[in-house]
DNA sequence: TACTACTATTGAACTACGTTCAATTGAGGT
DNA sequence: ACCTCAATTGAACGTAGTTCAATAGTAGTA
């Protein structure tokens, strides 16, 4: 009777945030609801679409919303929307490929760019996005293999935050330069 | 009889190459084999193992070996790898989490940046990855999508070649300007 | 040849997943 | 009181990765 689409939803983001995708399963998600598995199913399309949706409140929801106008500001509020949640970078790795147009606070990337012909502007955005989600994505499953003892604390050849640094400044230079 | 942990490694290579990861699954895999699936387990630990090797295989046998002293043409031998293989992006990037030091060709590409300081070049090396990484596994998840019926072949905002030749070249003259 | 030791494979099961659907509930309007 | 229809249940279906006792196969030894 509470069930709603929106309730759904938050809840999914919520496991997502705090337990990562292993643990987003519909039967989960129903339990926490209080709710059958299949009740989700009148709100939901499939556990696809479900995903993708959450994608959008990762990167609307992060701590910043994500700049529309500095290439660096924005994609340090993009990392750190993904870093506020388990395996936040793969989720709106598939949610950009099935959705990309849904992903507003994305494809408003390309003002940041706007210097450059429209084109190019929409080009290196959508680098950009590439570069912070791969760079994201590797760190978040390393930490998730550690958690899942598959791989050791010492086993973790991480850029850190010097890298990233590094090489974002190095890759928006190079993309903004005329 | 004729089992051996390559041959198992060959037919997931082939089966992967030829239907993509759905598609790839120890029973699939058995079956192509003509053994039982339990018979896999004694040469290969897990599923996840397995697809951790076959990402060695993709980026070997790709069209051409990547190179160790260009950058742009490593970037094109790497992405030639992948769109040699379905969802060869996915494959190639959750194994560089499980283990990157095993994706030997890919630890070498720093050496095409030994321009820089040693650190720095690990740094570029890895950011040039992750963009290649990116900026493919959209493309191929993309196809899937629309093979699988669930996307159509008009949303397709994909970068193309163009591109990803211009933010290629960009973000690699960031990446080696001094 | 008979016995042994060990590797490799089978067959069947277990748990968990996403998803479906006939049946049922429950609230609002007439 | 009756009807309607959106919402939920409960149970199932098919498939997945994985495990394991039992078995077959193979090679070495007496």
């Amino acid at each position: 009777m509470a069930l709603d689409r929106q309730i759904i939803l938050d809840q999914a983001f919520v496991i997502l945030r705090d337990d990562g995708l292993a643990a987003l399963t519909m039967r989960r998600l129903a339990t926490d609801l209080g709710v059958a598995p299949g009740a989700l199913y009148w709100h939901v399309a499939s556990k696809q679409e479900l995903v993708a949706s959450v994608a959008e409140l990762i990167v609307v929801r992060g701590p910043r919303p994500i700049s529309s106008t500095d290439p660096t500001t924005a994609a340090h509020d993009l990392r750190d929307a993904l870093l506020a949640v388990r395996d936040g970078a793969d989720v709106v790795s598939f949610a950009l490929a099935l959705s990309s147009d849904r992903l507003e606070p994305l494809s408003r990337l390309e003002m940041a760019f706007s210097q450059l012909p429209a084109e190019q502007a929409c080009w290196a955005a959508r680098a950009m996005t590439h570069y912070v989600l791969g760079a994201t994505a590797e760190e978040q499953n390393r930490s998730e293999l550690i958690r899942a003892g598959i791989l050791t604390e010492a086993q973790r050849p991480n850029d850190g935050e010097a890298g990233f640094e590094f090489a974002l400044s190095r890759v928006i230079d190079g993309l903004t330069r005329q």
